[in-house]
DNA sequence: CTAAACTTTCAATAATTACTGAAAATTCAA
DNA sequence: TTGAATTTTCAGTAATTATTGAAAGTTTAG
């Protein structure tokens, strides 16, 4: 395969695997061009090269932007905004991951808490099953959490020898 | 809280947490819904509940039954189908993650190795970059797919233990 | 068999989500 | 200041995704 087939490939890849994780396919396809980008890219290079309009280019740099996937770098003597993003892959699942914590598992863990302290006649089934639940997934949520902050305070290396050591 | 205000707020919050994961909401929904049910409940049943068509009930009941989070149950005299949720969250969890490796990151992982190998000018900037980002994406992706793959033969308690004990 | 009970399919439609393009707002060099 | 360059916003539209409901298909009791 040649530079230009691969680069296309990579770009659709990237977004079909965006979308299907709960990303817009726009945002993760503006992502991967950056991601493979050897300088910084404006605004209307990014519209270009993925055949998108104005708008829609602007709105999901604010986004890329808003999750610290990437960043804006001025050249001197240039009005223009030149976007780049984050290389390093760690960095990257750091920042997402930090970014879901936030957004996403926060609010759910929270919800789950009150949850466990519904009022009902706990020696009905319903109410029985509901509670037991609650427990369970407010623990998993919980344990879940703490992992992330774990893996959001280490670094690549020591992470992944720590899982993969033991392997059988 | 009352019981049944919960139980809404909890099909809601499952709901919502599914949309922004990629997974349909109404799917989730019905995952919600069996997961704090005592007893194995009918299509009508969940029709009822969620204020949906049979179609759609149906066709997320499938679905479900397709990631093997719910199966079905034969009451004895009885033509209707009846349908049970896995309870146990640390199952729940590998099944998710089991499919969801097979469906979207084996795929990815094979186009990520492909496109390791494009050809180019390799002394070009886009190429070089190009093929470090495939090459930093495709080592991530493997370690990330043998990490699944540890936490699928584990158990809950020593997958936490293990990775927990490590707080400071 | 037959027909009632039940499940599945899918074309039509609705709801949601994403995108466009032009106007408004902002920035900054002169 | 001024106005050209640039970015942002957002109403209207397009594209995608989800849902309905009725017809077709399947199963099983009698």
């Amino acid at each position: 395969m040649n530079f230009e087939e691969g680069k296309k490939q990579f770009i659709q890849t990237w977004g079909k695997l965006g979308s299907e994780w709960g990303i817009n396919r726009t945002m993760a396809q503006v992502h991967a061009l950056l991601l493979i980008a050897p300088k910084p890219l404006s605004t209307e290079e990014i519209m270009e090269e993925l055949s998108i309009s104005r708008g829609n280019a602007n709105m999901n740099i604010r986004d890329l932007l808003g999750w610290n996937l990437v960043h804006k770098e001025l050249v001197p003597g240039d009005r223009k905004e030149y976007f780049v993003a984050e290389k390093d892959i760690w960095e990257i699942a750091k920042r997402i991951s930090r970014e879901r914590k936030r957004r996403e598992i926060e609010p759910v863990k929270s919800v789950l808490h009150q949850l466990q302290e519904v009022e009902g006649d706990r020696s009905k089934d319903e109410v029985k099953a509901f509670t037991d639940m609650m427990n369970q997934l407010g623990g998993f949520v919980d344990k879940m959490d703490k992992s992330v902050d774990i893996m959001l305070s280490s670094d690549q290396s020591w992470f992944f020898g720590m899982l993969l050591k033991l392997i059988k």
